[in-house]
DNA sequence: GTCTATACCAGGATAGAC
DNA sequence: GTCTATCCTGGTATAGAC
């Protein structure tokens, strides 16, 4: 297969795809339709599954791509000079996850879709073990240096802690998407009360 | 309409909504289909749609039982004397929350339908809602009692604070759902140690 | 009120021309 | 590779007898 085509097959791929997040997202998943996603993208069927073989590859392409690139991001603010504490790691954590994605919305759908759908499963439950690791390193870092805690015992402390924040953070998703009345700032200023400054 | 009659509706809506929850926990809500409630429930079609006029009345019907009754439990653990610590009070509001439901992936699924679903959603922030409002009462009561807050004080910290127990029960539920490697018992000594003893 | 059988429709996927 | 038109399955809801 020649170069070209291989390039513009991606490109293809993605334009869809992102049409696609834009139907789902005013949608959800089982509501868009392909004909939604066929007006949307401005391509046809046929051109739609030239590039992929169903609709639910395409709900898996998009659940893919979206968290992403984001989890890069979060990882570098954790890895700032000097060290944030715990209670100021969330919020960014937040923000980071849901620029781009403008809101929580696909994510919280994404949770209820893995529940019965072992392929969103296995994408949803990769992403937060990468997330609950991701919080889990900075916590060691923390623990160790900042704390005085043996290498050991500040993982245990770590691996501990990690889901913690995790789910705080999906609550916080959770609340957002869903409650026309979170406050958001008032949630973050909460956390860092309970959390070592 | 005679009363035997009444009451018998009542009972028969109840067992329809019972097997269809079972099904709902299986499937989802969505890859249920009708034949199977009319399988499990062992009614017939004309029989259920006697009783609901659409499959979606059944699933807010169930929506709407589902988390009901728990939440008088919980309230009532919170009013113990001695009065728990605020370190204490999710695990046993979890316990409760999920007793009854084996499983909080029905919640879960709920969630993400409540995205998309006005209905739904309603109902979902509806108890969100009122779940707040009991960690607010709790705290509100706590932080007077306990930590010598003037009344105004501690209803505007409970009410800072609340969201954040909320967020961190709903991680939980969520992620004991979906993560096969989930420890509840150390998310719930992790979450301990941050908050007052 | 409840049964069986079925009408009816939405929507995912494909066929065949270009 | 892409288009339009269409097939066909699966699934909700109803019709009509009992």
């Amino acid at each position: 297969m020649p170069k070209v085509s291989d390039e513009y097959r991606q490109a293809k791929r993605r334009e869809i795809a992102e049409a696609a997040l834009r139907v789902f997202e005013r949608k959800g998943f089982h509501a868009a339709s392909m004909a939604d996603i066929i007006t949307e993208s401005g391509a046809s069927a046929g051109a739609i599954y030239g590039s992929f073989k169903s609709k639910n590859e395409i709900v898996l392409e998009v659940a893919n791509t979206l968290v992403d690139e984001k989890i890069a991001d979060a990882q570098a603010f954790l890895r700032l000079d000097p060290m944030p504490v715990p209670g100021a790691i969330v919020g960014p954590f937040l923000s980071g996850m849901m620029s781009g994605v403008g809101k929580p919305d696909v994510l919280v759908q994404l949770w209820g879709e893995a529940v019965t759908d072992d392929d969103i499963r296995t994408i949803t439950v990769g992403i937060m073990k990468r997330i609950t690791d991701m919080y889990e390193v900075y916590l060691a870092a923390w623990h160790e240096l900042q704390n005085g805690h043996s290498p050991a015992d500040a993982v245990a402390l770590a691996r501990r802690q990690a889901p913690l924040f995790v789910g705080v953070s999906q609550g916080y998703l959770l609340q957002r998407a869903l409650r026309p009345d979170f406050d958001g700032d008032a949630y973050l200023s909460g956390l860092a009360e309970f959390l070592p400054r």
